[in-house]
DNA sequence: CTACCGATTGACT
DNA sequence: GTCAATCGGTAGA
């Protein structure tokens, strides 16, 4: 279960991907959104299998985040965030989705909403799915991403440490350094809109954001 | 029930 | 660069 034997033309020889497991997730939730940079989104339904890398992600803190969609309170809607770590959180908005990432701990509603992904696997697969050739706008945009993955509010709250349907893999090859990390405000959000917690792999053509961003940036602390 | 709004995208000037 | 389509979630009558 742990293997990606599914990841042809992707996959490198060395160590074996591995699923990341629960408690990977289980830890603060900006230190997860970095280091699930460079991670390897895969996707296993029937109509096959899509995979890529994540480049640009988001941190919605579980305290003093306007912009976080549990801030007023626990409803039927956001109830995954309050589940536990590891699992998926769809959300739609504009008749789209978006997908995030548990973090934290039971209870603690936070997460890490996954941006943009370099699509790896799959390409002819998203390319119908989305209707666009580009490869480069195959999964740039958190709703682009869900499309081209195939994810819906089927989804909500499956266990991402499972390795079945919809799971993240560790990349051992590929460990960012911090200065290949820029950080910026959160896309799109008009609440909060000051909290710097978007992260994405600098110099990155798959990141999305107005052009300049990608590069503009410099990760502070 | 209605009214408003959004963690978006793609089309268009 | 600007702008509107689109629809589920949420709040409020």
């Amino acid at each position: 279960m742990n293997s990606v034997p599914d990841l042809k033309g992707c996959d490198r020889s060395g160590p074996a991907w591995s699923v990341l497991p629960r408690q990977f997730y289980c830890r603060d939730t900006v230190l997860v959104a970095r280091e699930l940079l460079g991670k390897i989104l895969v996707r296993r339904s029937r109509g096959g299998t899509t995979a890529g890398r994540i480049v640009e992600v988001e941190a919605y803190l579980p305290h003093d985040d306007p912009a976080c969609h549990a801030t007023r309170g626990r409803t039927r809607s956001n109830r995954a965030m309050f589940g536990p770590p590891g699992c998926a959180y769809v959300y739609p908005i504009h008749s789209r989705y978006c997908l995030n990432a548990v973090t934290l701990e039971t209870g603690v509603a936070s997460a890490v909403l996954i941006r943009a992904v370099e699509p790896l696997h799959g390409i002819a697969l998203m390319q119908r799915r989305r209707g666009c050739l580009a490869v480069r706008n195959l999964a740039r945009g958190p709703a682009r991403l869900c499309e081209a993955f195939a994810v819906d509010r089927r989804l909500d709250r499956w266990n991402l440490a499972r390795g079945q349907r919809l799971w993240i893999v560790d990349d051992p090859a590929t460990r960012l350094r911090p200065e290949e990390i820029g950080q910026s405000v959160r896309i799109g959000v008009t609440a909060a809109h000051d909290l710097p917690l978007r992260f994405f792999w600098r110099h990155c053509p798959f990141v999305s954001g107005p052009r300049g961003w990608t590069y503009a940036q410099e990760s502070p602390t």
